[in-house]
DNA sequence: CGGGTGTTATAGTTCATCTATAACAACTGC
DNA sequence: GCAGTTGTTATAGATGAACTATAACACCCG
């Protein structure tokens, strides 16, 4: 199985699902262009619910990294390099917080209300 | 009253308080070493529970934003200045990922990723 | 058509949020 | 020391969102 979970994380499955994608993509074992193995393949593979990798697989879609149709599954969207780019300024600035003694919490919270002002 | 709450907002209350804080220290209003109206004087103001306040104060600590001590109450930290700045670096982070499509809560989940990766 | 895909509906459980009350512990000023 | 302030902790309850689970549905391809 391409995607692997760790039971005993207290990290939702579907964030531990979808940042298993992301590491692939980022890897570059995953290319746009890719089919994701299908939802209830996963489901099976990992035992655990068709709805959780769902909602992993549409967690990805609302980031744009996957594009999602019925019947065809699960496609690497073109924009994959765009984000990973995205994703690599982000950890850079989760380093940059955490070095000012601020978590990952914290920086989250304070990243939502940098929207709202 | 310094601070101020949208009873419409669907954001949780301590949210709404924690950045009506973080603007007043972004506009220069609220500067290092201000102590901030206490729990109760707030809670009292915006007709809303104590522990509401408070929840919302212990954010900003969390953040490094203020100090608590009891009986002295929440003073505004020296990092102030340090931190604004890593809030602008994340607001325009969110303008970038805005601009690629990618939602607030969308790229909230995507830092947190990013610490586990 | 037949087997695959994601999508939606429904329901039960769990968790987050807000409230309320009370008691506690540290600091300030008299 | 004492009275009044402050944040801290504990407990409990009510409401709503989030999560999990099961099942049926709608679309795509060969």
């Amino acid at each position: 199985m391409l995607l692997r979970i760790d039971p005993d994380s207290s990290a939702p499955l579907y964030d531990q699902i979808a940042g298993s994608v992301r590491r692939e993509t980022a890897a570059g074992r995953l290319v746009p262009g890719d089919r994701l193995p299908s939802a209830r393949e996963v489901a099976a593979a990992l035992d655990v619910n068709l709805h959780t990798v769902l909602k992993a697989y549409q967690l990805l879609r609302d980031e744009g990294l996957v594009e999602m149709r019925r019947g065809r599954g699960a496609i690497v969207s073109a924009r994959a390099d765009a984000l990973a780019e995205l994703r690599a300024e982000a950890a850079a600035l989760a380093g940059r917080a955490r070095a000012l003694g601020v978590g990952p919490d914290a920086l989250a919270a304070l990243l939502k209300a940098a929207d709202d002002s």
